[in-house]
DNA sequence: GCCGTTTTCGGCCCGACTGTTTTCAGTCG
């Protein structure tokens, strides 16, 4: 019984009802629960068995009727309502939904009239050209369903957050180049770092419009066009996303970039906040008696003049933010710059591709003041693991080349965690070690108690600085070890071991959702990169988002800290 | 259906784009 089960089913209310007008409103909420219930990280029947129905109606956007709903869900695997509402309209609205322009609405519609309830109806009904004589359709819509579903083949879903800040990044270098721009970044999902990118937001200022916007649809890596108008234009890109592109007046930059980062439920909340204190946010500006006070002013402007702190990007998911900024209690985020050195780093002598000269070097070019180099031990097989033996030349390599560089090289292991709990290496090599990654790589379906022991037992030896990925998730294809992730937490305290953010593309690991969850305990991070190859360290810039994601300050992770206290804390 | 320092009723973010209209409805973010 989940959270997402309950949440998709309101979801699909949601849908149903906002197709009449006179359920708008109570479709609204049950979206918003739907929101509320699928981005919760406690269990709603664990409330409902503590708590009871008061409980559920803490839950923002639930109230007596959406908490009976639960509770109704919870004992008979049912909700009456539901089940009376798609015996109605037993149509698939979520996969219809993937056609661009197409909503709840033209799906009521095109079931009552043609009958259909899924993406195969759709395709026969354009096919034999039976839509474009209702009312409300025409030949046009007719042709643009057809072509959206092909063009449905061609979308990949979201995609990982490097793919989409490295495509993000390129198109804004092309926009820039042109003299038409003034200003342009990139907003939205991307802009918050959000680990995975549904399509990717660019915001530009100019004085000519059209051409900017002829400029970015001839971009070589626009596929097609999907919509395109005088503030905004959507392109489908190669890498199977689409690319908005809002073009507005260079005066209103501020209030844009707000309003274009998000997301949706922040925004809401500071329109709401704008209208209690007689003002009127758009991404125009913030207006009092139509005038725009924020003309010409930047994002920060703006969330002061609402008596709030400023809210970093990276923050703005409407998770407790905006209650925090009113009470200026906004933490002062880790930065990029904090970054002092890089302490996850393989090398060809395990599965890396670079030598130990070549990653030192490229460290150096990072303006690190220290790395470990930390290869995979012995048991990891298909990584090349070292045995204790290699380690221990390895180790005398390294005295040698340290010498050689002012950046100070930290000796270290990415060591496994075998099924016991127990650590992939002999004491003695331990002990020559400076900083002990440790990780599980292997026998990842265990059952929650015994991964959780086994994590738990590799702490407990009190050898280990740096507890690995500690889910051992991968974006869109594994999902994370079943572990109780608040008694890791307790024991990474109690024997000061760090906690990795693995800053890798596809791993993300912790994510900002489990830093929110274990920063509660007294426990440090360490943001790694991972890297397996010199242009690995270009990832630390999504560990940082994602530890900026997870409100994060400087001064919980330990790879800010100059080499003497990080030396310090190594050594327990 | 939810919500409340304008609190138990009357609101519920706001503007752009498209197609089908002839002034607007539906959808999107």
């Amino acid at each position: 019984m989940s959270n997402r089960e309950i949440a998709d089913i309101f979801e699909n209310l949601y849908d149903i009802l906002s197709a009449d007008e006179k359920s708008k409103f109570e479709a609204l909420a049950y979206e918003k629960a739907a929101r509320s219930i699928g981005s919760m990280s406690v269990d709603v029947s664990d409330i409902y068995s503590m708590e009871g129905i008061s409980g559920l109606m803490k839950i923002p956007g639930v109230g007596r009727g959406i908490a009976s709903h639960i509770i109704e869900y919870l004992k008979t695997g049912k909700i009456q309502k539901y089940e009376e509402i798609k015996d109605k309209y037993p149509i698939d609205f979520q996969n219809l939904f993937k056609i661009e322009g197409f909503g709840p609405k033209k799906a009521i519609i095109l079931y009552s009239k043609l009958g259909v309830k899924n993406l195969n109806d759709l395709k026969k009904a354009a096919e034999n050209h039976r839509i474009r004589d209702i009312p409300g359709f025409g030949e046009k819509s007719e042709n643009l369903i057809l072509k959206n579903i092909s063009m449905l083949n061609s979308l990949g879903g979201r995609i990982l957050l490097y793919d989409g800040l490295t495509e993000g990044k390129k198109i804004v270098k092309y926009l820039k180049n042109s003299d038409l721009i003034k200003q342009c970044m990139i907003a939205g999902s991307t802009r918050r770092m959000r680990e995975t990118i549904g399509d990717i937001d660019i915001l530009a200022t100019s004085s000519d419009n059209k051409s900017v916007m002829d400029l970015f649809t001839e971009f070589p890596d626009v596929k097609s066009v999907v919509v395109k108008g005088d503030t905004k234009t959507t392109v489908l890109l190669n890498i199977g996303i689409t690319c908005d592109l809002r073009v507005i007046d260079d005066h209103s930059f501020g209030a844009a970039m707000q309003y274009f980062t998000g997301n949706k439920d922040h925004n809401i909340k500071l329109r709401k906040i704008s209208i209690d204190n007689n003002y009127k946010l758009s991404e125009y500006g913030l207006f009092y008696n139509d005038k725009n006070i924020a003309y010409d002013r930047d994002e920060k402007f703006i969330y002061n003049k609402l008596n709030m702190d400023y809210i970093p990007p990276e923050m703005r998911e409407d998770r407790g933010e905006i209650e925090l900024a009113l009470q200026h209690r906004i933490p002062e985020l880790i930065e990029l710059n904090d970054i002092k050195g890089d302490l996850h780093v393989h090398t060809v002598e395990s599965d890396g591709l670079n030598t130990t000269a070549e990653m030192i070097e490229a460290a150096i070019n990072k303006n690190y003041i220290y790395i470990a180099v930390t290869n995979h031990t012995k048991s990891l097989k298909v990584a090349n693991g070292m045995s204790d033996g290699r380690f221990m030349e390895y180790f005398d390599k390294i005295d040698e080349i340290g010498k050689k560089y002012k950046i100070k090289i930290l000796k270290g292991a990415e060591v496994d965690i075998l099924k016991d709990g127990s650590l992939d290496l002999e004491d003695e090599t331990l002990k020559r070690i400076d900083c002990v990654v440790a990780s599980v790589h292997t026998g990842m379906n265990m059952p929650e108690e015994d991964m959780t022991d086994r994590i738990i037992n590799a702490i407990k030896t009190n050898k280990i600085n740096i507890l690995g990925h500690p889910t051992g998730r991968l974006i869109n294809e594994r999902p994370p070890y079943n572990t109780d992730i608040n008694k890791i937490s307790e024991y990474c305290e109690k024997y000061k071991t760090a906690m990795e953010i693995n800053a890798s593309p596809e791993r993300l690991d912790l994510n900002d959702e489990n830093i929110l969850k274990t920063s509660k305990y007294n426990i440090y991070y360490s943001i790694d990169t991972d890297s397996h190859n010199i242009y690995g360290y270009d990832f630390m810039e999504l560990g940082v988002g994602t530890a900026r994601r997870g409100w994060l300050t400087k001064n919980r992770v330990i790879n800010t800290m100059d080499l003497n206290n990080l030396i310090k804390f190594l050594k327990k």
